[in-house]
DNA sequence: CTATTGATGTTCT
DNA sequence: GAACATCAATAGA
């Protein structure tokens, strides 16, 4: 993934992610659950402008913004310019179960290890240093999708505001999901 | 299987 | 103070 890729409409970059796998130094797993949100949309971070935390956010496309979530977790996002971002929420394991799963402490089933945004951060040893750092270059990689994914569109998870829009990207019938795929898909 | 609750700290009003 | 892009453990059907 070069800068050009995620320098587009934000809904686009949220679809052309779902079944590029992702990397962070050499442990991660296929994206199969993301979510958009711009700086037009109540429910964003984004929305009430730039801060201190949201920073990244409102910097060049194809960077990390990282935040605390619930004082406990981390949600990763990558940018999209213009005060847009994806949330990944979830991936399908490939590379470094074993890695993952030492971090994580659990005797879940490998589908579920980095099923949900605060799981995956976890898996993958992300935390705020990573905040604000480009996604083109080591320790993240990434490798592109090479068939086309069946991908199911729905209403983004954990929201209030803007809960209707349906902005929600999901892997239909993956097993690695933070929930099920929402009812209505839409290719 | 679904529903509920506690944990925990930063951001925003 | 309240809200929060969450998770794991527990209780009940």
């Amino acid at each position: 993934m070069n800068r050009a890729f995620f320098a587009r409409d934000v809904v686009t970059v949220a679809r052309a992610l779902i079944g590029v796998t992702l990397t962070v130094s050499g442990v991660g797993g296929t994206i199969v659950e993301t979510e958009a949100y711009d700086a037009t949309d109540p429910a964003s971070h984004s929305f009430s402008g730039p801060s201190a935390r949201n920073a990244a956010m409102f910097g060049p496309a194809g960077t990390a913004y990282v935040y605390r979530i619930y004082g406990l977790h981390h949600c990763l996002n990558v940018t999209c310019g213009e005060g847009a971002a994806v949330l990944i929420r979830a991936l399908a394991p490939t590379d470094s179960i074993a890695v993952m799963r030492m971090r994580r402490a659990t005797s879940q089933p490998d589908a579920l290890l980095c099923a949900g945004p605060g799981r995956l951060c976890k898996a993958l040893g992300i935390d705020l240093a990573f905040d604000a750092t480009p996604l083109d270059a080591p320790p993240f990689a990434w490798r592109n999708r090479h068939t086309e994914p069946l991908i199911a569109a729905g209403p983004r998870i954990g929201i209030t505001r803007a809960a209707e829009v349906p902005w929600r990207f999901v892997l239909q019938g993956s097993p690695s999901l933070s929930r099920r795929a929402p009812p209505a898909s839409r290719a």
